[in-house]
DNA sequence: GTTCGGATGGAGAACGTTCTACACGCCCCT
DNA sequence: AGGGGCGTGTAGAACGTTCTCCATCCGAAC
């Protein structure tokens, strides 16, 4: 009896055992989970109480196969960026008090990858997807897009099927480009990830912020100094970024990067080749996540504001799953610097 | 035409449209997708290229309301913890080429949000959860133990109803204790989260830790200097942690804690307390989180490999969730001790 | 006292799968 | 020739909801 694993099949409590509880309808009984028009207070109440009498939950498959799964969908490429977590955090926080259960799906960093989980959540008949910069090709999103409300984070290009949250990404380059100016850089290079062009995003956070970045350079009059070096946002891709800037000839006196964690893989690199953060090297993240307050760390970096993010991206969702608005919209957040001890006067050579 | 949101609706592709393209019965395609027992090769040949031709993919939400879904359910408290994208890699790493997609569900630390989180998933038909130290009380998780096959990965209690994956904790504790008594430190502490002891699981790793840790120094002759404080596994409980024992009056001069992000926060009480690491006070983490390696941090810790302890969990799920076995299991990891710049002979008082 | 209309509840058909039963044809064995 | 078995395919009933009608009731207006 104890461990009985065909007690699998133990019977579910159902709509139809909660009707039948109560001596209504299952079509009464739905009305009532649904909030629907046409209940009498009465109704409710002998409903709701039969309800929790028996325990009732309602079963999401079937829910899905006619109406909503009350079901988000969260893509991400990767669990160690932590500028997700406080997406993620504002979309929690403001779905908490709803019925919407929150799923994750962390595809990694392929654009293969990425398209098989959208396309698995779509299959869940996920009520709304939240796609966090995704890799996937345009096309691919948009035709997401038009099946399941979306809101896409991070891509500036805009779509009249899909909602947009982005930050200003070329404002926070030139933030740190004056930040690093003002201190006595002359020689800032920056690194980030290469923009897919093949995915035909027109405007990918990294385009942004390499724009903003030779923008800044160029209104210091430093268009010649500017330098882009393209790399993973990961530790690694950091590191061997790090290595062949810091290592190379003409040598940058302060480097800024498009994610923390690509910073530490520099810091690391500079580590390696006996070069010390700020006194030989100024360091920039961004997204100002966790670690960069971390008290070894206190990496100089860019304020996103990620949680609000999130949870501006959870309500323009429900408001397209619950059909209370059908024009695309965007929302763009303004970035904030935020000064630590990676930064510093340059050293004299 | 453009946005035309009522295209929402724009059909799917059904089996029975895949049946009539072939020219066969539903319950024939349903029998080749599932590959099923009694269908010839040619049946096969006719079903899948009509399947490819009509670009056909299954609807999760119907398939669940008989048999499986195909998704399988991770639950963990907050993403944070790096070492749960460690664990994340090894789950997806397993599954990757079967038809299997994982979900997260990321449920905070409290025990009721969990909870809900465990039975959304339930509900939603997932064919298999893994949990990882769930918060949740243990009754809770054996009943949904008996609806879905569910591996726990951390808690040492065993059950006849659930897999487990855990790593032998008291080891780990007991590796830190000898490297750090050889280094001549005698007042060693332990931070570690409060072993929610309402929630009746028995062994949860925090209490295997401490386990290990009272034997160890016991072992050595230390009793004496044993110390355990309560803390949680976030940044700011460690830091609290840190300002409580170091602040003190009988101050340790290395503490060892259960989770690599705790020692960070510890790290940061100490900077702010004036005191240095290793020199002043010597600092151990737990899980060998990818933090934990980075340039500035260079924390000593223990690594549980976490990559494998997922691993290991999806494969011992999908052996229950396929009906390969019937009887429950449990592996235990050995943890191994990462020696690196936070450790360091006690400094003269 | 009819008729109308709004408010409430219910019947029953979807929804897209899986799964149980069974039918059919064929071969092999008595 | 008759039967038994196996291999292959199909019919049709679930599964637990939602949703579209439709029926009924009650009060108000004529």
């Amino acid at each position: 009896m104890a461990a009985d694993s065909s007690s699998r099949n133990s019977k579910r409590v159902t709509i139809t055992d909660v009707a039948r509880h109560a001596g209504v309808s299952t079509a009464a009984v739905s009305k009532v989970m649904r909030n629907a028009y046409g209940v009498s207070p009465a109704m409710q109440e002998r409903v709701r109480t039969a309800m929790t009498e028996l325990g009732y939950r309602p079963h999401a498959a079937a829910r899905g196969m006619r109406g909503r799964t009350y079901t988000i969908g969260v893509l991400l490429d990767n669990l160690r960026n932590a500028f997700f977590a406080d997406v993620l955090d504002g979309i929690h926080e403001e779905l908490e008090d709803s019925e919407y259960t929150v799923l994750i799906g962390a595809a990694g960093f392929g654009a293969d990858e990425q398209a098989r989980t959208i396309r698995s959540m779509v299959d869940r008949q996920m009520d709304g997807l939240v796609l966090i910069a995704p890799g996937t090709p345009r096309a691919e999103v948009l035709s997401t897009a038009e099946v399941t409300p979306t809101v896409v984070i991070g891509h500036h290009d805009v779509s009249e099927v899909h909602d947009s949250v982005v930050d200003a990404d070329d404002v926070g380059a030139g933030l740190v480009v004056d930040h690093l100016v003002s201190l006595g850089h002359r020689d800032i290079a920056l690194v980030s990830a290469a923009g897919s062009r093949t995915a035909r995003w027109q405007r990918t956070p990294e385009i942004a912020l390499a724009d903003g970045y030779l923008r800044a350079m160029e209104r210091h009059g430093l268009a010649g100094h500017a330098r882009v070096h393209h790399a993973a946002y990961s530790d690694e891709g950091g590191h061997a970024a790090g290595l062949a800037l810091l290592s190379g000839g003409r040598r940058p006196t302060a480097i800024l990067t498009g994610a923390d964690v690509a910073a530490l893989g520099i810091y690391r690199a500079a580590d390696e080749l006996g070069m010390s953060i700020p006194d030989d090297v100024s360091l920039v993240g961004y997204n100002n996540t966790a670690i960069a307050s971390l008290a070894p760390v206190q990496l100089t970096s860019v304020d996103q504001a990620g949680r609000t993010m999130g949870a501006t991206a959870a309500r323009m969702l429900i408001e397209r799953v619950e059909g209370r608005r059908d024009r695309s919209m965007r929302t763009t957040m303004t970035p904030r610097l935020v000064v630590r001890r990676s930064t510093g006067a340059p050293g004299v050579p």
